[in-house]
DNA sequence: CGGGATCCACGCGGATACTG
DNA sequence: CAGTATCCGCGTGGATCCCG
């Protein structure tokens, strides 16, 4: 019921992070995490590949949907208005006919890019890893 | 249907984040992104909160569930098939009694800290702004 | 202690139709 | 074009019981 905190591994930012996460669990406050909030929306089906799409070059609601196929328009705009509402997302709308939308990131949507390019080069890097893990994993087990 | 792929962005890892996407998308192999698979992982509710807890130290089964009080012992087994499937915690069982089973991360669960931890830190960082926009967003709603 | 098996509720998200 | 509204199937995950 009480959703977990993830600490502040902020000051020794690699072998903190356990540490600064159990003290931070230990400590009074403990309902409502916010990088919890972040990290779900990070995880998010549609999001991260919305936010790499807007890392290009602003994009319309039409471009974007055809840039990410399989979302859904409804989703898309759930999608974008989580987005706008976070901060992360700028949308601008041009009263021409038939209306015109943009979207585009802002500098805290932007700020996001690093750590999430960084989580992009991980996972590509290390997938091979991964594949093989699963093969081997499934095997023992027939 | 078929899945969008998040390129890699490895080159050029920051500005090339949009083009090495589009690219990657633009290209013949259109099913099946592995990076995405990743991607889902890391937004997993739950793995991401298992894999800071076993970076402090091994844990045992019931210390994992004592540290994330508000996930079923259902969802922490799976969540644990899944990164022991995928290489990234190793599983030891001690013929005790009663049986004792130790989990913890290996090199490539360990890897991935680095880039979770700059991940958190951005979230914790800027969580502040965050908050200010969704007020501001929702005050301009009523 | 460390699970597996089963049942079931609820919310995510797709499909579809309609609007300004 | 850029959405909104409604309906609804299905998977995710909690609760519960059982086992070695």
């Amino acid at each position: 019921m009480t959703r977990l905190h993830v600490g502040n591994a902020l000051e020794a930012p690699l072998d903190g992070i356990a540490e600064g996460y159990r003290r931070w669990r230990e400590s009074a406050n403990t309902d409502q995490c916010p990088v919890r909030g972040v990290l779900d929306r990070i995880g998010d089906k549609w999001t991260t590949l919305v936010v790499i799409t807007l890392a290009e070059r602003p994009h319309r609601f039409s471009e974007i949907h055809r840039s990410i196929p399989d979302i859904s328009r409804r989703m898309l705009t759930q999608t974008l208005r989580e987005l706008e509402r976070d901060g992360m997302v700028l949308r601008q709308v041009f009263p021409t006919k038939p209306p015109s939308v943009e979207y585009r990131l802002t500098s805290l949507g932007e700020s996001l890019l690093k750590p999430l390019a960084e989580l992009v080069a991980w996972a590509a890097e290390n997938q091979p890893r991964i594949v093989n893990a699963r093969v081997a994993y499934d095997a023992g087990r027939g």
